[in-house]
RNA sequence: GGGUCGUUAGCUCAGUCGGUAGAGCACCGGACUUUUAAUCCGUUGGUCGUGCGUUCGAUUCGCACACGACCCA
């Protein structure tokens, strides 16, 4: 008879009734709950129990109720048989118990004719009255605005989303142990900074009123960190939320966490091992695998992972050797002529991006297994030391897996007289309109210049990762409630 | 910002070569003591995204807009 979302809020209100003129509480305080829902399969035949969940699915059968309790990472069958409880207490379930609705049960584990493990409650009491319905049992949400802007529905019917969730904590546990192993301690630097610092990208602005003053949310905890190094910790890390007033795509979330980490000592041939040895481990754990199947492509995370320039790279994928091009005008000459990029998009990149944009378009999509990139243009890596040889280059390198950088990381440059110029390059940019740019940060310099240990960094987005080791096509999926209009 | 596709019952979707619409599930009522997408019987439920245009008549055709997904920048 009723069927629209608001006749069914009125059916459930007033089944509501019926609790409470039966004299039971629908929100009641609390509930005493001797196993969890997960133990009820293991638990001993003839054992008595009590165990609470929300109700997922009720199969009928006159005097005889099947009923699946379940939460976000686990269901079980519970029994109500008229001739087992008293009978007003059977009516009542039947009648104004909904799916969705949180219920208390006591009761006996026993097997059931078909095998399965079943509480057969003698006692049952409300906890929780859903006023509105769960999603279609055997579709699930396919609307996939609901989908975002309601995750919890989901996660309480689809175990799949669940695990999601439970991997991305387990994630960040693997990293943290991995770390505080290696005698890394956890530091929080402020999200809310005064200039933005520590990678090129648009900021999210916004104002300190006690204060008084404009700050931005920061785009990483890069410099930050740093200090902690000149302050005397020589290893520290940071699982930060980090804000970029960018573009949404498969691979970028404006709002995303970053696992940096700082070695005294290191260089980035060390974070190159530590790399290896550290995300084998994290995948081996969360996956139990070194190959993963991503969106029906396998990737081999074992063996040793190979090492390859910018400029080998270009000279194997795009067939075109950067140093035969040592001029900006000779190299974009070369690419349009090759028609490799579009001539409007590059008229007015510098030497490095011009060479980042071909990597982009013409390598960077090729590379599935997880390959280190080593080799970065100077300009594209201001925090970055420079290379001891070649001075266009730095001591730098990202981990590519699926396409995508998974790891950045880098010799940190510690010379606050080199770290002034290449700030003075970023200053200038941003003077020509580059709202990637960074201003001349007199703050991070004047910890410089007090001294910094020869240091390397390193930095991995926590969803990028956990994409891959969940096999989920977009990192919107990664994340449990992502902003929505 | 550009392109493609989509928007029909609470949910998942059909459909109408232009004559105001159907199924399954859910809901509601009934039968049922071994189901697990339970089954069976019977009801109920729709401004067909919004606006304008063409037409005797538009959910259907056209245009615009909104919202969403995907692709590209």
């Amino acid at each position: 008879m009723k069927n629209t979302t608001e006749d069914t809020t009125e059916v459930r209100i007033s089944k509501m009734q019926n609790l409470l003129d039966s004299g039971l509480n629908a929100y009641p305080d609390r509930y005493e709950c001797t196993h969890t829902i997960g133990e009820l399969k293991g638990l001993e035949e003839g054992i008595t129990a009590s165990m609470a969940g929300r109700v997922l699915s009720v199969r009928r059968f006159g005097k005889l109720m099947f009923v699946t309790i379940g939460n976000a990472i686990n269901r079980g069958q519970i029994s109500l048989k008229k001739n087992e409880l008293e009978e007003d207490d059977f009516n009542l379930f039947m009648n104004s118990v909904d799916l969705g609705d949180f219920v208390g049960v006591y009761g006996q584990r026993y097997t059931t004719k078909k095998g399965e493990p079943t509480l057969g409650v003698k006692k049952w009491t409300f906890l929780s009255k859903s006023l509105r319905p769960l999603p279609d049992k055997y579709h699930g949400i396919k609307d996939s605005e609901a989908r975002l802007k309601q995750r919890y529905l989901s996660t309480c019917t689809d175990s799949e989303v669940a695990d999601i969730y439970i991997k991305r904590a387990k994630l960040k546990q693997v990293l943290r142990s991995f770390l505080e192993k290696h005698h890394f301690i956890e530091i929080d630097t402020p999200a809310i900074q005064i200039q933005k610092s520590g990678a090129l990208a648009r900021s999210f602005k916004t104002h300190h009123n006690a204060l008084d003053i404009d700050a931005e949310l920061r785009i990483a905890p890069e410099t930050y960190l740093k200090r902690a190094l000149v302050g005397g910790f020589e290893r520290v890390y940071e699982i930060a939320t980090c804000f970029r007033n960018e573009g949404m795509s498969l691979a970028h979330w404006p709002e995303f966490h970053m696992l940096e980490f700082y070695a005294a000592y290191w260089n980035f041939e060390d974070l190159i091992n530590f790399t290896e040895i550290m995300l084998k481990h994290v995948i081996d754990t969360i996956v139990g695998n070194n190959k993963i199947i991503y969106q029906e492509q396998e990737i081999d995370f074992s063996g040793d992972w190979p090492r390859l320039s910018f400029r080998e790279l270009l000279i194997e994928k795009a067939d075109i050797d950067i140093n035969a091009f040592p001029t900006i005008e000779g190299l974009r000459a070369e690419i349009i002529n090759r028609n490799l990029l579009d001539a409007k998009t590059i008229a007015n990149l510098g030497r490095g991006s011009l060479i980042d944009e071909l990597y982009k378009k013409t390598a960077r999509p090729s590379i599935i297994n997880p390959t280190f990139l080593v080799g970065h243009p100077i300009e594209l890596s201001p925090l970055a030391r420079n290379n001891d040889n070649d001075a266009s280059i730095v001591d730098r390198f990202q981990l590519v897996v699926n396409g995508w950088e998974v790891v950045n990381a880098y010799s940190e440059l510690a010379d606050p007289i080199e770290q002034r110029k290449r700030f003075e390059v970023q200053a200038a940019a941003v003077q020509s309109g580059d709202e990637n740019a960074l201003d001349i940060d007199e703050d991070f310099l004047l910890a410089l210049e007090h001294g910094m240990p020869p240091a390397a960094g390193w930095g991995m987005g926590i969803e990028r990762i956990l994409a891959l080791l969940t096999d989920s096509s977009n990192i919107k999926d990664t994340i449990m409630f992502p902003i929505h209009r």
